[in-house]
DNA sequence: CAGTGAGCGAGCTTCCGCTTGACTT
């Protein structure tokens, strides 16, 4: 009997469908990709690890050459499809029918290298039809299809791991940029950013209610009234202010109540005849919503049943493995006929002919971009089980999930809403003389239709039909009414509200940005990066997000363009159509092609980023225009230990729970008053100075005098506590150093230090081992311990190495455990072992390959270089071979030595860390921001003081001095290839 | 962003899209 093979995505598909396939057919799933770009240095295979590319895992200068690897979570399970591949008659390639199933389908093929037939088959819906239909008509795999999809992976990883580190140069370490979540940042930013400026403003109106020669009451406002003219003037509302501003919009012509005029027209009005002038009604109709797709189902389980979009998801995964609903990452609307049949045959069983709609509705409003390889999220199968039925079946979450997106798929092939609407104007008169006019609306609902299932965003559709209408007593053109109370109502206008994780989806999704299998993970992706953070429901972008985004705004601004995800996938389509190529395509995005002229056309990232590197002010970019701040002196900064503001001299860390919006002046004042997290113990008696428990970055401490800087300084002990400290704790701390006694002619003092305690006579010290001995040890012990050697007590002994290496006529490898992890050296190099390489199982050989590959000198320490040097010549020869180093460029006059380099003269020549000349750094100034660059060429190159700089570029010398010193340090790592 | 003293191994961080378990607490 004939064996075919058929490979999906998911493994749920793959059983699903293997019941309609039955004999003859094997289904196995490919768990999503099986090969992806390498990760991390982890993941490059040894061969590539010295390319200069490897890192990207494509081959820039090869025409983007793809380096694909099986991540190791996945080399069982293709292994598993290999076998299953080789006993195969015949293999079935059925993975998605859009550009990432094209491109598995691609991938397995690849991979499997099988020598059975293959062949490649597409359905939409999961039904027995649509899988022997797909069966029968076969096709080959889409080249082109692939071509876009790897486009598209290729353009994300540039983009990636290009920017990030500029990020990590210019902002923080370990941010990350990225084609989606760079732009939903900046939508949190922006959004923060109107919140920021907004300025609120107050208006007032009147509400009336109205009574009716038929004694009912209903709600009237007051929406126009009289000026000192005496023409009829509309009232401010909400919308006629500026957000800016707070003000009046220009020429918006309307009138803008006081409160106490509100009041008295209040009076005025209670109890006066109002006349009706004219009542409208019109009918309306409501079509039901479209069936669920990802991003629906992620915004109403929100709205509904309060689920973030990962608790959405984990409970429709589950679903849909236990075949309760269609699959549920999916960006189209459309229903099988299958699904269509079972929503009608229920509508009619459960709430009559009536509320059917007449025809079969069919939803095909296509999101951007869509893809549309699934049906809709629906009920699963050709009848769809009730939620009374699935009761004691599922539970929690699953059952409310089951319930919301079984209402909806019901609903969607319902009748219509059928109302009316009323709007009713009267007219009428204060006693203080001012006419007035009136509004009144209704809302009522003569069939509800497909409102009986299912109303958005409310959980309980009886309750919310209800609400849905609002009565009104049928008023007539003429009708005469009483004023009966009237209530002046003051309002305030509200800034734009914060995205929630539902709203953010929702405008991605509108703008074509990410894809159903990833919302939830965007949503992650910026938290985690710490971009925002939820506060409620709301999405509260941090300072980070606002430096980082500035960075992209100003000096990558096309990248976070909001259509720029659009123009891709505009790009993508022509490579998928044949019609533009991978290349070409990725050539104008990375380098840009130059055209007449010598202007470069296209994206040209590279090249940008070489050039932003030297331009971007990190200071600049770090600090964050605050625009309530302004003119107050103040300024927001993002720091290494977090977001601070300055005023001066004045700092103050900013709380991490402190929205940016939230910092009004009035706040940043009370802060900047009272330096965060400061807490005044009491008063040192003998000095009459305050004692102040504060958390700095090396950790919690005490000062003695609440000035900056402090008259005096102490760290706390590991097991204090800075909430609970005492002000007796506070000053023993604040006495030492203790002076412990007096020995050969020198006193030793106890410190405690940074790398903790230690004792200190004359030039020599010795550590201790613990904090309590500072105040405890005694002469005579202290004597004793500075008898020991330097290493001995006090200070952990070096480790015993954890394995050694013997070799003949080499000095041995050992393995050590160090501060980075375990570690290889044999006195004249070291190597850090990567992930995978374990140090169990290495064998000598082995050990010796990563060192000679990837050994490292140590940093030569000052005077120790000689005694280096001295050594060995073959490790050096292969230092330098691997980091080949920019000689020192005072060396033109030994040009023709230079001309034909013998290795290990060479190297010896150049000693591992000798100094570098300005010539050497010059080249390098790109990695610095332009105001260090600005006072290194000064100092450098003109020779200048840096005293005599540092009031040109409006810094004050210290800092400048710091300044410089970090700037020499960048240019000396950058120089020598770091 | 405070201030202290010596000596020891740097290398990694990061993207977007497809998919699920396998881990531990």
């Amino acid at each position: 009997m004939s064996n075919t093979l058929v490979i999906v995505e998911s493994p749920a598909k793959a059983r699903t469908i293997e019941k309609y396939l039955g004999k003859g057919y094997t289904v196995e799933s490919s768990i999503g990709h099986i090969r992806d770009l390498p990760k991390s240095a982890a993941d490059i295979p040894e061969k590539y690890k010295g390319q200069a590319w490897a890192r990207l895992g494509l081959d820039v200068e090869n025409d983007f050459q793809p380096l694909y690897v099986v991540s190791p979570e996945k080399r069982a399970h293709v292994a598993k499809l290999k076998k299953m591949a080789q006993s195969a008659d015949e293999i079935i390639l059925a993975t998605d029918d859009d550009r990432e199933g094209e491109s598995i389908a691609w991938h397995l093929y690849q991979e499997l290298k099988p020598k059975v037939p293959v062949r490649r088959m597409v359905f939409h819906e999961i039904t027995k039809e649509a899988i022997q239909a797909a069966i029968a008509a076969p096709r080959q795999i889409d080249t082109n299809l692939v071509e876009a999809q790897e486009a598209r992976r290729a353009l994300d990883r540039l983009y990636g791991y290009e920017v990030s580190p500029v990020l990590w140069k210019k902002v923080a370490p370990k941010l990350s940029a990225g084609r989606v979540q760079s732009v939903a940042t900046r939508m949190l930013v922006e959004r923060e950013r109107e919140r920021m400026r907004f300025v609120s403003a107050q208006w007032w109106d009147l509400l009336v209610t109205g009574r009716t020669g038929g004694d009912v009451t209903f709600p009237a406002r007051v929406t126009d009234v009289s000026g000192p003219d005496g023409k009829l003037q509309k009232l401010a509302a909400g919308r006629d202010f500026d957000p800016l501003t707070g003000r009046l919009k220009e020429g918006a012509g309307v009138r803008l109540l006081t409160e106490a005029e509100a009041r008295a027209l209040a009076t005025g009005l209670t109890g006066q005849p109002l006349t009706v002038t004219s009542a409208e009604e019109k009918p309306f109709t409501q079509r039901p919503y479209p069936p669920f797709i990802t991003s629906t189902l992620q915004q109403e389980g929100s709205r509904k049943l309060g689920f973030a979009a990962t608790r959405t998801m984990r409970a429709a995964q589950r679903l849909y493995e236990g075949g309760y609903i269609t699959y549920m990452r999916t960006d189209s609307t459309n229903l099988s006929s299958e699904a269509v049949g079972a929503a009608r045959t229920q509508v009619a069983q459960m709430y009559g002919q009536d509320y059917l709609s007449p025809q079969p509705r069919v939803y095909s409003k296509k999101a951007k971009n869509a893809q549309e390889a699934h049906e809709a999220i629906r009920p699963a199968g050709s009848s769809f089980r009730t939620p009374d039925a699935l009761r004691g079946e599922l539970s929690g979450d699953e059952w409310r999930l089951y319930d919301l997106i079984w209402k909806r798929t019901v609903a969607c092939q319902m009748a219509d809403a059928r109302g009316r609407s009323l709007r009713v104007r009267l007219a009428g008169k204060a006693t203080t003389g001012e006419d007035v006019q009136l509004s009144a609306s209704g809302r009522t609902i003569d069939f509800p239709g497909f409102l009986r299932a299912y109303v958005e965003g409310s959980d309980d559709p009886a309750a919310a039909l209800e609400d849905r209408e609002t009565p009104l007593p049928p008023l007539k053109e003429g009708e005469r009414v009483r004023a009966e109370a009237v209530k002046p109502e003051g309002h305030e206008t509200q800034p734009p509200a914060r995205y929630t994780e539902a709203s953010l989806v929702q405008s991605l999704e509108g703008a074509g940005i990410g894809r159903p299998s990833t919302y939830a993970s965007i949503l992650g992706t910026i938290q985690d990066r710490g971009y925002a953070a939820k506060k409620g429901q709301a999405l509260v972008p941090s300072w980070t997000a606002f430096a980082t985004s500035a960075l992209l705004e100003h000096h990558f601004g096309r990248l976070v363009d909001y259509d720029f995800t659009a123009k891709m996938e505009e790009d993508l389509d022509e490579i998928a159509g044949g019609r533009e190529h991978r290349v070409p395509y990725l050539r104008r995005f990375y380098l840009g092609e130059s055209v007449q002229g010598g202007a470069v056309e296209g994206m040209a990232l590279k090249p940008t980023i070489e050039r932003q590197m030297g331009e971007i002010d990190a200071r600049g970019i770090a600090t964050i225009r605050v625009p309530r701040l302004e003119g107050s002196g103040i300024e927001v900064r993002v720091g290494r230990y977090g977001p601070y503001m300055e005023r001066g001299e004045t700092k103050t860390n900013l709380p991490a729970d402190l929205a940016p919006d939230d910092l009004t002046l009035e706040a940043a004042e009370d802060l900047l008053a009272r330096p965060s997290g400061d807490r005044t113990l009491g008063t040192d008696e003998a000095t009459g100075q305050p004692v102040v428990a504060r958390a700095g970055r090396y950790g919690p401490y005490v000062t003695l005098g609440a000035e900056n800087p402090p008259i005096r300084t102490a760290s706390l002990f590991p097991g204090d506590d800075l909430n609970t400290l005492s002000l007796e704790r506070a000053l023993r701390l604040l006495s030492l150093p203790r002076l412990v006694g007096t020995s050969e002619g020198e006193e030793i003092w106890a410190f405690n230090g940074k790398y903790g305690p230690y004792l200190k006579r004359g030039g020599d010290s010795r550590s201790l081992t613990n904090h309590d001995q500072l105040f405890t040890v005694g002469l005579h012990e202290a004597e004793a311990i500075f008898m020991q050697p330097r290493f001995g007590r006090g200070r952990a002994a070096p480790a015993a190495p954890l394995r050694t290496f013997e070799f003949d006529g080499r000095a041995p490898i050992l393995l050590k455990s160090g501060r980075f992890g375990p570690y290889l050296t044999d006195g004249e190099r070291n190597a850090t072992l990567r992930k995978g390489e374990e140090e169990s199982s290495l064998s000598a050989e082995r050990a010796l390959e990563i060192l000679e590959e990837r050994g490292k000198e140590p940093k030569a320490k000052p005077g120790k270089s000689k005694s280096g040097a001295a050594k060995t010549s073959t490790a050096k020869a292969g230092a330098a071979k691997a980091t080949p180093r920019k000689t020192a460029s005072k060396a033109p006059a030994k040009a023709t030595a230079a001309k034909k380099p013998a290795p290990k003269t060479a190297a010896r020549a150049t000693p591992a860390k000798v100094a570098l000349t300005w010539a050497d750094l010059k080249p390098h100034v790109g990695v610095l921001s332009a105001q260090e660059r600005q006072l290194v060429t000064a100092t450098r190159e003109q020779g200048r003081k840096v005293e005599d700089v540092a009031p040109e570029l409006g810094l004050d010398v210290k800092k400048a001095k710091g300044m410089a010193l970090q700037a020499s340090k960048k240019l000396n790592q950058a120089a020598r290839g770091g």
